[in-house]
DNA sequence: TAACTAAGCAACTTTTAGGTAAGTTATTGT
DNA sequence: ACAATAACTTACCTAAAAGTTGCTTAGTTA
């Protein structure tokens, strides 16, 4: 019962994993080969990138592009609505840092 | 390995899971007695809602007052840095509300 | 004296997240 | 002929998150 009783758990539920933010966060910088943007998530495994990916491709949240070619090369982007959330995302990461300084 | 490789991912170490965030939230109001929060925070458990507040107060994001009546009476607040998600918590609870629109 | 109250603890079960290891694909370089 | 390659997929397993139920406390009210 409840499920998305606000904006905030909304959001929630599409990023709010351990891994979703953080693969977000480095397709900022531009689209990424899959093998690339994957070593750039230190200790994600292999199974959990590519559900990640999926998942965000799903919700419209990046896009995945397929080049026809052996061995297989594939590139991951931002859409506009991965876009968006650019400001929250580095939010997330400046307050981390700041945070860290009062411990 | 690699626990915290960035601000990001320590951030979300803190407030990435289900409940916390719609907690904080709720008390982005002002102090609020513990039932009286658990009741905003709809579709929790009794067992969720206390493991929440304990983390969240062994992380120092929020307070807790106990009044020594029966029965008994907590009230939980922000702390100064709880306080210092109020922009965070606000933009992702914005960014659903927005993102909602264009489905 | 028995029910009621608010907060929360403890034991237990279920569900979800995440990890490991192996296999698949089609071409290229040796 | 065969290993190497990039990007997976599948089956299996463990660990962590969350849910359920029942109990405790001690004064107040019926």
């Amino acid at each position: 019962m409840n499920a998305n009783y606000c904006p905030l758990d909304y959001t929630m539920n599409l990023i709010g994993t351990k891994w979703k933010p953080i693969v977000l966060f480095h397709l900022l910088e531009g689209a990424e080969r899959s093998g690339v943007l994957q070593k750039k998530v230190p200790g994600i495994s292999n199974k959990m990138f590519t559900q990640t990916v999926r998942e965000l491709e799903r919700d419209g949240l990046i896009s995945r592009e397929i080049y026809p070619v052996v061995p297989p090369k594939v590139e991951y982007a931002l859409t506009a609505r991965g876009k968006s959330l650019e400001a929250i995302l580095k939010s997330l990461d400046q307050w981390g840092l700041e945070d860290k300084k009062g411990i």
